[in-house]
DNA sequence: CGGACAACCTGGTTGC
DNA sequence: TGCAACCAGGTTGTCC
């Protein structure tokens, strides 16, 4: 579920609500969601803590503490993270519950856990092993036109394989790489190599609008996203190509309609009228 | 290097 | 109604 969107999403709700607020304690129901952490250790190390900042990069989450210590959380398919009132009721799949002191609490939830979370000191966050292998952000200032040629050129992967690769560039998942593709009007199959200078300043354009777009509608909610105040997005009524299979096109004057096709195990969604691109000219 | 695929999990939907 | 098969937004590792 959560991709760039979703966690910058939850990422802004959680610097309103979690910055500033201390930790009264840590109740873990289960350790296997923790990565190169040991349960005793995090809610051991967390208590008496100050949450200083929250930030971003790409899917995942960094958690800053007053003294020494951060929390990286990445949210897997069904990964939710927010805060509540400390009456409120936990759902199942709920494994980490912080008390907030003043009053609230801090929630990890995770039906699949595929979703971890790692503690790290300070000095640790970049090599941690959560963070290690992630590239530019999508929507940082280092990921320009420029830098998605360069990601791109003399490669003869299939474009929209490269586009999800975290190392290379950070923050698009399923739904937004197929989006943004759309968009730019470039077919997913392209090889790297073959798209054009024109091509890749739609595309770094049209990624960088899509994931602003998600952004301001708080993200795309099919199933179990939910913010940082655990509300679903709005997005979804926006997807002009996911899960839009045998629809028929949302641009004006095109009335083909939407292909699933299968790549990499993985669904992807575009519009053959609107994709052309080089595979469609072989 | 890259691509295909399985694995990690649970739950919802589909089809027989 | 029951049950099996299949599907899902992510990541990682293996094998070829």
């Amino acid at each position: 579920m959560p991709e760039l969107p979703e966690v910058e999403t939850i990422r802004r709700d959680l610097a309103a609500h979690l910055v500033g607020r201390v930790i009264d304690s840590v109740q873990l129901s289960r350790e296997d969601i923790l990565l190169e952490t040991a349960g005793d250790d995090i809610v051991e190390s967390l208590q008496g803590l100050t949450v200083t900042e929250v930030r971003r990069r790409g899917k995942n989450l960094i958690i800053d503490f007053e003294v020494q210590f951060a929390l990286l959380v990445n949210l897997g398919m069904t990964g939710q993270l927010f805060v509540c009132g400390a009456q409120d009721e936990l759902a199942e799949h709920t494994h980490m519950v912080a008390e907030l002191s003043g009053g609230g609490r801090f929630v990890f939830r995770d039906v699949r856990r595929f979703g971890h979370i790692e503690l790290v000191g300070a000095d640790r966050v970049g090599e941690s092993v959560t963070l290690r292998n992630v590239g530019v952000d999508a929507m940082s200032e280092g990921f320009t036109p420029e830098y998605l040629a360069e990601v791109l050129e003399g490669r003869t992967a299939i474009l929209k394989s490269a586009l999800l690769d975290q190392s290379r560039l950070a923050g698009l998942g399923n739904i937004y790489v197929c989006e943004a593709l759309f968009r730019a009007g470039v077919h997913p199959e392209a090889r790297c190599c073959d798209v054009t200078i024109d091509e890749i300043q739609r595309l770094h354009q049209a990624i960088r609008e899509v994931l602003e777009e998600s952004i301001a509608a708080e993200g795309t909610t099919i199933s179990d996203y939910v913010t940082g105040r655990r509300v679903p997005g709005s997005f979804q009524e926006r997807l002009e190509v996911y899960g839009r299979e045998d629809e028929i096109c949302r641009r004006s004057g095109c009335e083909a309609s939407i292909m699933r096709i299968v790549q990499s195990n993985r669904s992807t969604f575009y519009c053959p009228g609107c994709q052309r691109g080089t595979r469609q000219q072989e």
